[in-house]
DNA sequence: ATAACAATGTACGAAATGGTACGTTCAGTC
DNA sequence: GACTGAACGTACCATTTCGTACATTGTTAT
């Protein structure tokens, strides 16, 4: 009987069940993701990531297989997040000086508050993005970082404030490199040199000094000459 | 009766033991070394590094107590094996611009040459340096390394060549970040913008990016004008 | 030689952990 | 209202995995 016996508690309250796929679908992605930025797919345990759902362990195993299954759309739906916010960024209309600048530092500051994306792509790297491999969407979705950049580089050399002979691709691997070194080396570093680098105010000098070592790099040697 | 059996084989061989302790430790702490930077703390098993060992897996519990003590020395052993490396650098005799450039390099090469090394770097990351901080070895090991490249640094400044007003501890940030990220984020990138990282060509091209962009931000915007 | 301790091998235990069998409830359709 | 498939809960199984008990062999000091 599940008509609400008024005897007290002992089976509890007795909530009635609500289907609810989508969400729980959501609740299941975002515990994971957690757990697996945190512990790493090894680390991680599906009984804790259950635990911390609302739904029970039997969900997770009946919309995603299994943990590897789990764990690779956990990359995919973080890499999908990643690639939406960057998109909302508008540079064509800034002059190509501006439009980098506004980049790096954009870049700098996303990956700064994405402490679970980046873990995700570091633990994806110690299993030798073996998993990243198996997602056609991943590779479809970052065409267009590139893009991007290329379109401000190329108007930058027209403009003769750019320097010729750069590769878009490995500006943005430089680019890359310093926003994404600031998070995932920020443990062993601020210990090793006994530095607060999470301190806001050399969050703002790192900031700082790679926005300006980006721009030293590209920028062309001598100012150019209207001509 | 250790003495020769001639009978043949049912316990096989039946070889006279030799105890062999520093081998053996040096052994278990090699193989632990690469299945720790391979698969991490968690996906690390200790019957797998006693299988790959001469030895057995009670020797690691032997010598290493427990799963996360043997993480732990096997991290302290690699950043000795590594500040080791860098300790043979010599760079005083050099002009302060040819140091600079031969630290970079260094570091870049010495890094993509010791993928272990960056592997257990990013897994302590993963942990939240929560190892290496218990390691007052590690601390110690490190103070080396700033006081190098200060000294290569002011010589800089004092000679002109160098512009004033830079952190030698951010300056080694930037460099550790670029060398870092090289090998910590080879398989992500590689497949993502399906670019062959890894290829000699495209190492070399890296190497050289990257030290001409330390040059660049370090170096005083004017040359120096013979006083 | 022999005591005493260090070094090693073998087998096993207990808990953790990924995954599943089986049953129940919900929601839309006829 | 009966039927059906999707959505969900509970209990359980099999294996893996860390760690240890116990026995044995080598080594060195006396």
């Amino acid at each position: 009987m599940t008509a609400p016996s008024n005897k007290v508690s002992p089976p509890a309250v007795r909530r009635r069940r609500k289907n609810n796929p989508e969400s729980v679908r959501a609740d299941i992605l975002a515990v994971a993701t957690h757990e697996f930025s945190e512990k790493g797919l090894s680390g991680a345990r599906i009984d804790e990531i259950a635990e911390k759902t609302r739904a029970s362990k039997r969900m997770i195993y009946y919309y995603f297989k299994d943990k590897e299954t789990l764990y690779l759309h956990t990359l995919e739906a973080a890499y999908q997040k990643v690639r939406l916010q960057e998109a909302e960024l508008a540079l064509d209309h800034l002059a190509p000086l501006e439009a980098l600048c506004r980049l790096v530092r954009f870049t700098f500051c996303h990956h700064a508050k994405n402490p679970d994306f980046i873990r995700l792509v570091m633990i994806e790297n110690i299993h030798h993005g073996r998993f990243l491999a198996q997602s056609e969407l991943i590779q479809s979705l970052n065409a267009g970082v590139i893009d991007v950049l290329t379109n401000v580089y190329v108007r930058g050399v027209e403009e003769g404030c750019f320097r010729e002979g750069l590769d878009p691709r490995e500006l943005h691997w430089l680019i890359s490199a310093l926003s994404f070194f600031n998070v995932s080396n920020l443990h062993t570093f601020s210990r090793i040199f006994d530095w607060q680098q999470a301190a806001p105010e050399n969050q703002q000098k790192l900031e700082d000094h790679v926005t300006e070592m980006v721009l030293r790099y590209v920028r062309a040697d001598r100012p150019a000459l209207t001509s």
